[in-house]
DNA sequence: TTAGCGTTTTAGGTGTATCAAAATTATCAG
DNA sequence: CTGATAATTTTGATACACCTAAAACGCTAA
């Protein structure tokens, strides 16, 4: 009954008539993710990603695999289709501007805009997509640095590392941070005023892992490895 | 695993945790508006407003009596508890707030907002809610005129009747028109400018049920039975 | 070459739907 | 008022999507 989600040539109508395909759409999104990182993707990344037992992410492996969704070889890993990347990618273009429009024109906070975003994002039509582009004027980038899709796929990748690979006495900019983060750790990156943009100076690294004096502004603050390997910088 | 359901004090949670509950607050809803028309609610009234098979109407019923948010008796009708009614309402609530917003916020056309409104009224949190309400100033009523119900549970009644029931000579104010009819419908209701709060004189209503001339503004149109029966309005 | 671990399969549970048959209630003609 | 017939409602069997638990399988590395 739902075969017509691998034909569609544009996704647009997938959440039409009750159809709930919200399961589909988070499991290409898990991958799509995941693939950034590792390609294939087995089933325990999914599973433990999804938080779903193993079980689980193999049966709608293999329901993706029938739906063309994913290409995938038992006891190898999964990767999307072109199909399935473009719908996880139509999925993370509406989180992701959802994300923003909560922020810009709503009056959310930056931690607040996750969970609801996730829910949101599977049922935006392609008209109240294209409006909220519009309304905020068409953003490359989402609150927490993250690339916006481009409707036609493409993602503007940024060359990044993690702050806590910065060299003492360099200057970095703030690119991304964590959005799935739990809110505490965003709102401490805020009142830190580490944001995505901000220009910070590596005043010193301690050695072994241990933690980072930054100068932001006119503060100077010392932040440990964990939200160091967290926040991703680019250089200048 | 859903009984909690029942037992919220706010009903805020409902959505937590990828929980699905649209059918039941779907149900919850249709039983609501149907027993605005007569109470209780027959199994096939439910069927046929949910394009269902009265089988599914119900079981469904039936787990809704048992999560206590109906009130059933075989072969006689459901009624809605006052948990019931309080989750219906929610949802109502959102979904006139989103239908309102889309049109103001966001430029959508009342004809094009019902479908989409049907989608996120099941995903929108307390906080947003609270943030669209505020965006639009706490408005008491949708584009359609149907009110919208407080967080209290208070919905604002106006005493209406249908156009069709206007006398000749009198002069009504259009209190609401359908907000799930086909959009071909509420776009010919613009362009007559019959839109809620419109003032209108009846010039001549022809006998058998014929169609009515009315004069909008300047304008004088003449319509016919179906629409007179579907708008409403109250006089003055 | 086999032990261990990740993966797949199988069996079973819940939510929501269908269909067909059985049960109940409503209606109407005599 | 009664019984035949019609309409509605409920039940029971099935199906599908998603999940878990546990058993079976197969890859890989010591």
């Amino acid at each position: 009954m739902s075969p017509e989600i691998a034909t569609l040539p544009t996704g647009s109508s997938r959440q039409r008539e009750g159809l709930n395909h919200q399961a589909i759409e988070d499991y290409l999104k898990t991958i799509y993710m995941l693939e950034q990182e590792e390609s294939p993707v087995s089933t325990s990344r999914i599973a433990a990603a999804r938080d779903v037992k193993p079980g689980s992410a193999t049966s709608m492996i293999q329901r993706l695999a029938k739906l063309k969704l994913v290409n995938y070889e038992k006891h190898y890993g999964a990767t999307l289709t072109e199909m399935g990347k473009k719908i996880a990618l139509e999925v993370i273009r509406h989180h992701r501007l959802v994300e923003l429009y909560l922020i810009e024109a709503l009056g959310f906070t930056w931690d607040e805009v996750h969970e609801q975003a996730d829910l949101l994002e599977h049922v935006i039509s392609e008209k109240l997509e294209e409006r909220i582009a519009a309304a905020l004027n068409y953003p490359d980038f989402d609150p927490h640095g993250d690339p916006i899709p481009a409707r036609d796929g493409t993602v503007r990748q940024v060359e990044t590392f993690p702050l806590a690979n910065a060299e003492a006495g360099s200057q970095v900019r703030i690119a991304r941070v964590p959005d799935d983060a739990n809110s505490e750790l965003l709102r401490y990156l805020g009142e830190l005023g580490l944001m995505p943009g901000t220009t910070v100076d590596i005043v010193a690294v301690a050695p072994f892992e241990g933690p980072i004096t930054i100068k932001v502004g006119p503060e100077t603050t010392v932040i440990g490895q964990r939200i160091a390997e967290a926040v991703l910088v680019t250089t200048g």
